[in-house]
DNA sequence: GGGGTTCGTCACAAGTCTGTCACACGCCGG
DNA sequence: CCGGCGTGTGACAGACTTGTGACGAACCCC
């Protein structure tokens, strides 16, 4: 990534501006929201990435922005800029699947410390691609269609396309159920028992004729989650 | 993983007792060090999930530390324990690779949702493939796999890939029931007289297609435990 | 050989995790 | 309003995991 370009979402103009210096000393490109609806509308648009986000701001809340944020892009990062004193929000800020936060009041370095860390995390993810070939059914994660070996196809339903677009882009490992609700229901999975993610799968395998009991391209890793194999491996 | 494992490292006693309780009422198992040099030790030997580290310390300053355990282990995580006002140190500790750091003094409810975010993008973390063979069987500890020779695989459950994880990181020495009970179960294993350890390693011998009567992973050795041949011994 | 100890394995029970069913709910186009 | 579709939920059965006592065999030391 040649320049990365941050989005702030923040409504206190002092703040914003003084982030925004720092980010541009710092050798980012930076754009600005003043308010929830506004920042989801640039992030959703794309060319941003990475978003710094205020979690008290009126008209929407930051973590309603975050939760609407991860239905709609994701993997794009987030770290939450917190100030002192909101414990409980901040937990679920974390939990909800933030990158990161800071603590207001914070120094420019570290700010530019952790802006640095998180895009570097983020890098090292493998990009997800738009298409692919699984034991001998091929995907196509734009149209949501798969065309199975005898040339038939059949659609898959918008939830069905977000979770095998997340596997997928974590081909290789175990993904938790937890996980997958964090990442594309955005809900914070404390204590949550449902079988929500199962249903999806099993709905995914089916689209897939995939066996459960022998599965060519949902692998269920028992206690840990569900896994899509890495190119390369059987 | 079913309960992750903590180490604290830190010098002063009073911080660590309270360090330990708030964790061990978060449900982590917690294991202590004084001083940078045995911290180091013990995050070597294995078993450790995260390490909490004090930078301000005696005997070995914690940043050298950080430096150590990145060579030694560079996948383990590590959040900084910081007193306020260690700017610089702070940004250095964070570019060392640190995975976090938490600002003393702190509170219960923060530093378990930092540990937890970090539990849980340590694990997110695409896995650098960390497989060892073994008397022509491939070993995949992340993926709890293992793959004989002539190509067919079969997959471990959690508790017999953490005690191979964990002979294997002792190869070259046998290791008692006690200490496996300890280590991996949680149990002090005074007076316990019990078949888990024996019928874990018969169900792994099992899946490794292993014959007790003539071992070709997992060796007994009476009297002292089981133990897995050094690389390069027959 | 005798007695005690250690080890491997069996059967079983309790607990947990998964897959699936049936159903309810909301949304949308007739 | 109806019916189809996508989706979430509770219930439930079956599969899997894991710890335990029982038991016999192997082993060790004398």
């Amino acid at each position: 990534m040649a320049r990365a370009t941050i989005l702030i979402v923040e409504d206190d103009k002092a703040i914003r501006l003084g982030v925004r210096d720092v980010l541009q000393m710092g050798g980012y490109a930076v754009r600005e929201a003043g308010t929830g609806t506004s920042g989801l509308d640039i992030a959703c648009a794309g060319g941003i990435d990475l978003v710094l986000l205020d979690i008290l701001m009126p008209e929407m809340n930051g973590l309603e922005m975050l939760e609407a944020l991860r239905r709609a892009r994701p993997s794009l990062p987030v770290i939450i800029l917190s100030a002192l004193g909101e414990g409980p929000d901040r937990v679920r800020g974390l939990r909800l699947g933030a990158d990161d936060y800071v603590v207001k009041p914070f120094g420019a370095d570290e700010l530019l410390a952790r802006v640095e860390a998180v895009l570097r995390r983020s890098a090292e993810r493998p990009v997800a691609r738009s298409s692919l070939t699984i034991a001998q059914r091929t995907i196509d994660l734009e149209r949501r269609q798969i065309t199975h070996a005898d040339g038939t196809r059949c659609m898959l339903s918008e939830r069905e396309a977000e979770v095998l677009h997340y596997l997928a882009s974590c081909a290789g490992r175990p993904v938790s159920r937890d996980e997958l609700l964090q990442r594309i229901w955005g809900i914070d999975p404390r204590g949550v028992r449902s079988r929500t993610v199962d249903m999806t799968i099993a709905r995914l395998r089916e689209h897939l004729r995939d066996d459960p009991n022998d599965p060519a391209v949902i692998r269920t890793i028992r206690g840990r989650g569900y896994m899509i194999d890495a190119e390369g491996e059987s």
